[in-house]
DNA sequence: ATGCCCGAGAACCTCGGA
């Protein structure tokens, strides 16, 4: 089972590298971030001529988030429990593995946060302690459960280009660190990092400046296993091509495989 | 330089992103 997940930054303006990268890779699973468009112009049948699913979850302009799978997801939950938002960042379901087994798989894009000292980061803060709540449930009625997507936070310093130009910025401050921590305490894993130790792996690049050129990145974009998943978990990977193409999100997709 | 680039929406600029 193969799954991934990838912040597409507008769904109207990436619909073909998105389903490109389907017919190369053939993921059970893609999670996607940053739709940037409403409901009824999900383009549906671009990803089921291909064989895929959808569920998603979108709004004009800003957030949105979507499952593609190969099998229909289940018991599909929209919206963040116990959240009063109008953006739109959480979508969840079941997906039926060969095993016969339930795959519990969740895709969030976490609020940026925009500064520490912003009403946008007192809303990241409140907004993420929700999923700590509502990953909690989630992981004491699934123990197969997989947490993707665009978190906004990097885990280590060794997820930084430069740790000491972005130190206690956004993205890389001690209080985001610490809640990512809390919420992995719950009983996820950075499945990235059981595979992968090294350091310049980033699943993001700045548009403005040298950038992507210059492999000035972060690693934001987060597949994170309850125990049983990561035991089952084969490899890990980020796939730099689509951000080399033309037109590209700022973002490329991360992607875990389990033996499953 | 709280910028650099990009996308969206409304209009040729502002907002948000990270």
């Amino acid at each position: 089972m193969k799954l991934a997940t990838w912040n597409v930054n507008s769904l109207r303006v990436r619909v073909e590298h998105v389903s490109d990268w389907l017919t190369a890779h053939s993921p059970d699973l893609l999670c996607l971030q940053e739709l940037k468009m409403p409901d009824a112009e999900f383009p549906v049948e671009a990803f089921s001529k291909l064989g895929y699913h959808s569920v998603y979850t979108g709004q004009k302009t800003y957030n949105g988030v979507a499952i593609l799978s190969r099998k229909p997801l289940e018991n599909v939950v929209i919206d963040l429990p116990n959240f009063e938002d109008p953006m739109r960042r959480y979508i969840a379901g079941d997906f039926a593995l060969d095993s016969g087994d339930t795959l519990r798989i969740v895709n969030v894009y976490v609020p940026n946060g925009q500064a520490l000292d912003s009403e946008k980061f007192v809303y990241k803060r409140a907004w993420f302690s929700k999923l700590q709540a509502a990953m909690r449930s989630t992981l004491r009625e699934h123990s197969h459960t997989v947490l993707v997507g665009d978190f906004n936070i990097t885990p280590s310093d060794l997820d930084v280009h430069d740790p000491k130009r972005w130190a206690g910025k956004i993205h890389c401050s001690d209080i985001e660190r610490l809640m990512l921590q809390k919420l992995m305490a719950e009983g996820l894993y950075d499945t990235y990092r059981q595979f992968n130790q090294s350091g310049d792996a980033f699943s993001w690049w700045d548009y403005r400046g040298a950038g992507y050129r210059a492999n000035e990145g972060l690693r934001i974009d987060l597949v994170l296993s309850s125990s049983s998943m990561l035991k089952a978990a084969v490899s890990s990977s980020i796939d730099e091509a689509p951000r080399k193409l033309e037109r590209p999100s700022d973002h490329t997709p991360v992607i875990a495989e389990y033996d499953l």
